[in-house]
DNA sequence: TCATTTTTTAGAATCAGTCTAAAAATATTA
DNA sequence: TAATATTTTTAGACTGATTCTAAAAAATGA
């Protein structure tokens, strides 16, 4: 764990937040004003290879980041592009017996109208 | 409804298949030669805007399309990188209590190494 | 038919992510 | 500690998936 990779693991776990690299890069710059882009990358890479932070992929163009492994939910707003996480229900056991295979890891994503969006998508007097 | 979006859709539609839009251009230039990229990019997009194909993203680089955009699971290996759907138990409701708002569509991921996989990695000798 | 709108095409452009090779940091061993 | 080996970082070039652009073609509709 080096201090670039600390500096990065760091951005990644602040609470509530699924920043794109690009994102991570920006805040690690002001945390080591000289981290390049690709030690982002490496970074990113070698936490997540250690389980440490997991990738997770919205529907626009590039990978986010999540600082928690376990599985869990995301909800993605398709209006305002919002991400939240959601405890799942544990069906881990269900899954084992439907993959048939050694399960390593899920996430259940979620494509829905967040309640602020739905609020002003309303229009009362039409 | 063009030629265009019926030839890309009959190709996605193959059973069992998640292609990505390389392989999606490369079929489909079998069915109509002179069909362009940028086409089969724009009929994807369409088509996933219908709600007649889903896009999925594998652990690489990629894109991959689904045929149904019905709620489904998908089982990733990550050693072949096979990708299989299994059908998921409805929790549509309860989705719809955690999320506070109006449900799309999901899918759930599921990383694991698939038995064939996982029996070429047994060595019981050692 | 004529005008309007939508779609397609080919290729250029963009942009996220990867690769490269040299420099720096870290670890290892004598 | 000095010498050596290994790993990581850096900057920038490169790649490859996707998007954009502008002209041509096709579809729509008055």
């Amino acid at each position: 764990m080096t201090r670039q990779r600390a500096a990065v693991l760091s951005v990644v776990s602040r609470k509530g937040c699924h920043y794109t690299a690009e994102e991570i890069f920006t805040e690690a710059k002001l945390i080591l004003p000289t981290i390049s882009r690709a030690t982002v990358y490496n970074s990113l890479h070698a936490l997540e290879r250690d389980r440490l932070i997991r990738r997770i992929t919205a529907e626009d163009s590039s990978d986010r980041y999540d600082s928690s492994y376990i599985p869990h939910g995301h909800l993605y707003c398709t209006r305002c592009a919002k991400i939240t996480d959601f405890e799942l229900p544990s069906f881990t056991e269900h899954l084992c017996a439907v993959a048939d295979g050694e399960i390593d890891s899920y996430e259940l994503k979620v494509r829905y109208i967040c309640k602020e969006c739905k609020k002003m998508v309303e229009t009362p007097k039409m």
